[in-house]
RNA sequence: GCCUCUGUAGCUCAGUUGGUAGAGCAGAGGACUGAAAAUCCUCGUGUCGUUGGUUCAAUUCCGACCGGAGGCA
């Protein structure tokens, strides 16, 4: 079979990358494969404004829900298993559809990861930068000290194979062909103005009670998928414990706050990281009165 | 009407024993190889409310005025 390249629509939240990814799924007889960080958990819909039926249309999704919050993910797993899904996908003669806005997992996923083994994460201390500037100084280097994940990413692979990362980083992964489509919003404006409602829509339509369903499962409120936008603020909220009209109101700013702070993030991933076709929203509108 | 406090960066405030000022937050830009919705880095000139006075020099001291808060009538 040809090998196509790989469509993933990418961008920012609240950017309509699921209208978009939805409608060329239609269009082109495919199935949509997510890559997002956050909707490969159960339990996490609202927050992570997961694809609903109507969206969906009777398309396919794949690479959501595949994991418990309690047990998370990396971007390497992700990649192994994206990428076996879409070649199922491709076998059946449907074509994969990407659609996310995690930068690090498509980046995992279309350019591969060093092969590196897993590694337990353990606790560095306090002076795990200074250990690794022996064990590795090139990561050291690049890392400033105060980014303790990554110091101490560096430091949990020199632990488990006695070799510093900056020697597997030499091996890059395997990438795939692929080609990426962006919405992108401007002004900027125009995308916060969507966000602000979004928030606003996700504690109407219950985050609350969905990050309690999550807390009271035991899952910690400092575990990665609690601290994800939306629910860290949601934590706070439940945590102060004061459920009023105001309060309501401070949590929709926050969350609303975060989540522009995060596209913006995103934006500046995949406008220096990717080599992205953007759109305009009014363009895509276009797109979709057109025959393909 | 009188008295007291107050007016400094978009917001909350600090400060200048008189030599035109700085934090936090917000915002902007950037980095990014298994936590990535994470983590981290960089960026602060603003008629120091207005207007007179004192002074070589006032945002800083004094007066008046304007805005805000409180108190007494």
């Amino acid at each position: 079979m040809e090998e196509r390249p790989l469509l993933c629509v990418v961008g920012p939240t609240a950017s309509g990358k699921t209208g978009l990814a939805c409608e060329l799924a239609l269009r082109l007889g495919g199935e949509v494969v997510s890559c997002d960080s956050m909707q490969i958990y159960k339990g996490m819909d609202i927050g992570t404004a997961k694809v609903t039926p109507e969206e969906a249309r009777g398309i396919a999704h794949h690479m959501i829900d595949c994991a418990e919050p309690s047990r998370p993910w990396s971007a390497g797993r992700y990649a192994r298993a994206a990428r076996t899904r879409i070649a199922e996908i491709r076998a059946r003669g449907v074509v994969p559809i990407v659609c996310g806005g995690s930068g690090l997992w498509l980046r995992a996923l279309t350019e591969g990861l060093s092969d590196i083994p897993d590694c337990p994460a353990l606790d560095h201390g306090p002076d795990a930068y200074e250990r690794l500037l022996k064990a590795d100084p090139v990561t050291a280097a690049r890392l400033s000290p105060a980014d303790r994940q990554r110091v101490f990413r560096a430091l949990d692979v020199f632990a488990a194979t006695g070799r510093p990362l900056s020697e597997f980083h030499k091996e890059k992964g395997a990438p795939l062909a692929y080609t990426c489509v962006g919405i992108r919003h401007e002004p900027r404006q125009k995308l916060y103005d969507r966000i602000n409602a979004r928030a606003r829509r996700m504690v109407e339509d219950g985050l609350i009670k969905e990050t309690e369903a999550l807390l009271q499962s035991g899952l910690s409120a400092d575990s990665p998928p609690m601290r994800a936008v939306g629910y860290r603020e949601t934590c706070a909220f439940l945590l102060r414990g004061e459920d009023t009209p105001e309060t309501r109101g401070e949590l929709i700013n926050a969350i609303a706050q975060s989540t522009r702070r995060f596209a913006k993030r995103q934006m500046t991933w995949f406008l220096n990281q990717t080599e992205t076709a953007w759109f305009a929203p009014e363009d895509l509108i276009t797109l979709k009165n057109c025959k393909m």
